[in-house]
RNA sequence: GGCGCCCUAGCUCAGUUGGUAGAGCAACGGACUGAAAAUCCGUGUGUCCCCAGUUCAAUUCUGGGGGGCGCCA
């Protein structure tokens, strides 16, 4: 299968050149976002706007109400479903999004498992309170020695889960990612990736949040009340400091904006570290000129060759 | 003008009973297999405000200067 992939850090203008590979090659958006998956979070996530989403089809955006489970293996079952459906109509997908573990379930496949367990999780949470987040590599480290040796010993997520995996299958994490069932790899994508120099684009990212404020990101957090907490466990950026601000009383406004920047900011980098590994994508930058003229000729050359 | 407190890493601040210093945040690098905008790991030479004095040795004590804050005038 054919489809053009378009990552990078946040704030580089992935929608925009989604959508014009879009109109250019008769292709389709695939969200690739974690949380633009979720409906009432738009103008905090940088959602593509209704005028954007009206140019070309658009695919699993505001899918997801906020206190719904969600995954990568369901992320990577869903996309590679719908995008045979496109392909099957002649239908180019142009998956858009920042999410390095979205993209690499969905391009190397993941392994399957029995779905999360939220009660045992909760078990989980009464332990780590009790004795401390140490506490969960010890148990982890009785039943799976091997995966507790390459866990750090204050890694919780990837505690939660290793431990989840042996209380539910008997067997280890470690094991079933070796040579357990797979959902398979999808295709060989064209990978387009986009971003600025440092200063370029965390001065970008500062700007935008500016934007987003004038939007009425405040507006749109006041009406999250119901959800507040589904938000908060998600620690979706800038959303947690505006409640903290908003709803707690904790910071004052400027501070709460700045955190939002800073936060931003702190996630761009992650995603670069995540993405700078990723030898199969061409990077351009924005600032360089014809960068969009470089991408067509890639993309043309990739869809006339395969 | 008087009195008191403060001046240490980009920021907020610890600390050194005199032997040139360390946390959090930031920054930078990295990891990442069903929560991933999550979760975690690594990296710290900075005229310790300036000048002089005491001392083998001062960021630490003393004196002077500069800046900030508070109270009293």
């Amino acid at each position: 299968m054919n489809f053009i992939i378009v990552c990078g850090p946040t704030c580089t203008g992935k929608t925009g050149l989604g959508i014009k590979l879009a109109r250019r090659y008769g292709g389709e958006i695939v969200n690739a976002d974690s949380r633009q998956i979720y409906k009432h979070t738009t103008i905090g996530t940088a959602k593509p706007t209704p005028e954007e989403m009206a140019k070309v089809k658009h695919h699993l955006f505001d899918i997801l109400e906020l206190n719904e489970m969600f995954s990568a293996y369901q992320y990577a079952r869903m996309a590679r479903e719908l995008m045979t459906e496109l392909s099957a109509k002649d239908i180019l997908p142009i998956v858009v999004g920042g999410t390095g573990l979205y993209l690499k379930a969905l391009t190397e496949g993941i392994f399957k498992s029995p779905q999360p367990d939220p009660e045992y999780r909760k078990r989980l949470d009464d332990i780590v309170e009790k004795f401390g987040i140490e506490k969960l590599h010890d148990m982890l480290a009785l039943v799976d020695e091997e995966t507790a040796g390459r866990l750090k010993p204050r890694d919780t997520a990837r505690l939660y889960r290793a431990l989840e995996i042996h209380h539910q299958t008997g067997s280890t994490i470690t094991e079933l990612q070796r040579d357990g069932e797979y959902l398979p790899s999808l295709g060989n994508p064209l990978w387009l990736g986009i971003t600025f120099n440092r200063k370029e684009l965390y001065e970008r990212i500062n700007k935008r949040v500016d934007t987003m404020i004038d939007m009425g990101f405040e507006a749109e957090v006041k009406k999250l009340e119901p959800y507040l907490g589904f938000v908060r466990k998600r620690k979706m950026i800038g959303y947690t400091d505006m409640i903290a601000c908003m709803f707690d009383n904790d910071i004052p406004r400027d501070e709460a904006i700045s955190k939002v920047k800073q936060h931003h900011r702190n996630y761009a980098k992650r995603q670069l570290t995540w993405f700078r590994k990723n030898d199969r994508i061409n990077w351009f930058d924005p600032t360089i000129k014809d960068f969009e003229k470089e991408i067509y000729e890639l993309s043309d050359n990739y869809l006339k060759s395969t």
